[in-house]
RNA sequence: GCCCGAGUAGCUCAGCUGGUCAGAGCAACCGCCUUGUAAGCGGUAGGUCGUGGGUUCGACUCCCACCUCGGGCUCCA
């Protein structure tokens, strides 16, 4: 055996280490800063602890925090410590599993006599791991024999589940298991890899207490899980918990709320919301900007009821696979079941088949803010996000096969230009495949549809994510996610290719040959839900609505009562302008008004006082900007004229 | 759907183990104040404590059911 073996570095350079040497050695070998910031190691491309002996002529990188890897890790072995304070502090507790998970871990017990973990559980809980870290107990990797294993953790059943039905291929194929164990007499089985000791962790917080099924299966046991946050330091935990609070900050439904937008009333029903004359407005102008770039566009607006004969879905298809969804029927006129719309595209399809269609009329796209309604579990419903009730900006486009990559590209162009003109600009596009169970038509005419779906996608040299078995039952499609201010992506828009359905309904036009074909129809959505686009943007403008958009854009406050009139006068020369204002007396003091008006969040407010009576000006306060005084009206229309026009 | 948690005035919330615990701030309304850029002063009104049952001499407080809301229910030790 030779005295020394030879590891190669990512920079592909080569380091000598004695045999014997373990990742361990090789960091320290390389630097003190490396040995002491490590990990683990990836040996291979796979992770392995420091403690690992390395084998001659390995590829190895040590794993920093800063990492992927790295904070994957650091949470993994978080979890561990949290197990370990549980078990401490509940005896008789049984533990489960706890992965790292995007940006924290969870881990999941089954307490003794169904007890259940309170809030204030938490605290002691979190006390106990600091103590455990303080300790820098060793995370000390063993393998041994299922039978073993299984021994080792005689009152852990859901730990001898695990074991007995871990798959032979997953342990190395030799039937053994790993386990760690910590100085306390602490032991989990683990695949590992983990942080040399419990002191390098720290930077975590405890975050919430939920149930979760044993495995994800409802009929299995339900389990306490705790959820938490681990990162590499306390800083990037700040970061992180500070970015959550500014998104519960822009929670749409709070701020729904506190500036008087929409609700959601109980007697109306989970799901269901109802938009209050602020929403309205703000609502209104989306869609009406909407109706103007689909009329540029060439689509024909149309319009369909909301429920329809049973029959319409069944030929769609909608029936067979789409059931659990809908709301039950009601039955009418002695026996006939209808439903309730949970889409549009099939009467879209009936408008389309109302008269015979000529290549001539091709490609024909039909238009409609279509409201739809679906029956979603009652434990997934959501604010505006998640609703059993919402309007969709539905389009369906009728054309030949060979005109369908040009509509797509179009309607791919038209989706993202809309989406700018709304304030998003930061776009990634996800393709969806054929699911797995519901799915109608053959995997060749699947595949020529994300074949074609693929390429509109590549020429428009956008980012592109798989999403295998995403699609819906009657086609593949593009959907495109949106960054907003804070970073978080939503799904928006979705363009879907469908063969399916103009087959089902027997669609045809009649072609330059005098023959009959079929058409292709594409199903094309831009907010997907304007109820939902309308959170996202309320989300990503925090409440604070570009003045396009915003519900009242400008604010008028006379200093003195004695400036009622000029304050007047001005209102009405905004609103004859096409500008939405209004006036707040001078009841209380101007610094009161202009708190709440900048709460409102409104783009702008003007303060009228004696100079400006006299001199035909304003003062203006701008949201987020600084006050100016003396601005003449003109001045001001012109800008704020300028501002709407440009969308900004 | 299932699990955990929550539901007290329009909003945010206080109310310990059942017995003056039905409260506060903001908002609303009424006065006074007449104000130059993020909270002026005083007063009034407002809740069958989510709904319906039950236990009890007595329930916001305990039990059951239902409704609504929040978090979670894929990520393999």
């Amino acid at each position: 055996m030779a005295d020394h073996i030879t590891i190669t570095l990512p920079d592909d350079s080569t380091r000598e280490l004695p045999t014997g040497a373990t990742a361990a050695d090789l960091a320290a070998a390389i630097g003190k800063r490396l040995a002491a910031d490590a990990l683990v190691a990836e040996v291979d491309g796979s992770l392995v602890d420091l403690s690992t002996p390395l084998e001659d002529g390995a590829r190895v990188a040590i794993v920093t925090p800063t990492t992927d890897d790295g904070r994957e890790v650091l949470r993994h072995s978080t979890s561990h410590v949290l197990a370990q304070a549980v078990l401490a502090l509940f005896p008789g507790a049984k533990f489960a599993i706890g992965p790292a998970i995007e940006n924290g871990f969870y881990y999941d017990f089954e307490l003794p006599d169904g007890r259940t973990f309170s809030e204030d559980d938490l605290a002691s809980i979190e006390a106990k791991m600091r103590e455990i870290i303080a300790e820098d107990q060793a995370f000390v990797r063993s393998e041994c024999a299922m039978d073993e294993g299984l021994a080792v953790f005689a009152d852990q059943p859901y730990k001898r589940e695990i074991i007995e039905k871990v798959d032979a291929s997953e342990v190395a194929g030799d039937g053994t298991v790993s386990l760690y164990r910590n100085s306390d007499g602490f032991v989990d089985l683990c695949r590992g890899p983990h942080v040399p000791s419990t002191g390098r962790l720290g930077s975590f917080a405890l975050q919430k207490v939920a149930g979760a099924y044993w495995r994800g299966n409802e009929k299995g046991p339900m389990l306490q899980r705790i959820y938490g946050t681990a990162w590499e330091s306390d800083k990037a935990l700040k970061a992180h918990l500070h970015q959550l609070e500014e998104a519960a900050k822009r929670d749409h439904r709070k701020l729904g709320v506190e500036l008087d937008l929409f609700s959601f009333p109980d007697e109306v029903g989970s799901g269901l919301a109802v938009f209050h004359p602020k929403g309205g407005i703000v609502r209104r102008i989306m869609e009406d900007y909407s109706r103007q770039r689909h009329e540029q566009a060439g689509y024909e607006f149309v319009y369909s009821p909301h429920i329809t004969k049973a029959n319409l879905f069944e030929t769609s298809g909608h029936l067979d696979w789409y059931a659990d969804g809908m709301y039950p029927p009601m039955e009418l006129d002695g026996g006939t079941d209808y439903y309730l719309k949970p889409m549009n595209c099939p009467f879209h399809i009936l408008i389309y088949r109302s008269r015979q269609r000529s290549y001539r009329d091709l490609p024909l796209r039909l238009f409609e803010f279509g409201t739809v309604y679906r029956y979603e579990k009652s434990g997934v419903v959501h604010g505006l996000t998640r609703a059993r009730g919402f309007s969709q900006d539905d389009a369906h486009i009728f054309c030949t096969k060979e005109q369908a990559a040009d509509e797509l590209g179009r309607a791919l162009d038209f989706v993202l230009d809309l989406l700018r003109d709304y304030g998003l600009d930061d776009f990634y596009v996800e393709l969806s495949t054929k699911p797995a169970e519901k799915a109608v038509g053959s995997d060749e005419e699947w595949d020529e549809a994300i074949e074609v779906l693929r390429q509109v996608a590549l020429a428009k040299e956008m980012e592109l994510v798989l999403d295998e078995g995403g699609g819906a039952f009657y086609g593949p499609k593009i959907s495109v996610q949106a960054r907003d201010a804070i970073g978080r992506t939503w799904q928006m828009s979705t363009i879907q290719l469908d063969f399916q359905l103009p087959q089902r309904f027997d669609l045809e036009y009649i072609g330059p040959d005098g023959d009959r074909h079929p058409p292709v129809m594409i199903h094309r959505a831009l907010f997907g839900s304007v109820e939902r686009f309308f959170a996202v943007l309320l989300e990503h403008y925090a409440g604070a609505f570009p003045a396009w958009l915003a519900p009242v854009q400008v604010r008028v406050l006379p200093v003195r009562d004695d400036h009622d009139v000029y304050a007047a006068r001005l209102v009405d020369r905004f609103a004859a302008e096409g500008f939405r204002a209004d006036l707040v007396r001078a009841d209380e003091p101007l610094g009161a008004r202009i708190r709440k008006a900048k709460l409102d969040k409104l783009p702008y407010v003007l303060v009228v006082g004696d100079e400006d009576v006299e001199q035909g000006t304003v003062g203006v306060n701008p949201r987020g900007g600084e006050v100016e005084r003396g601005v003449t009206v003109d001045d001001f229309v012109d800008r704020l004229a300028a501002e709407v026009l440009a969308h900004t």
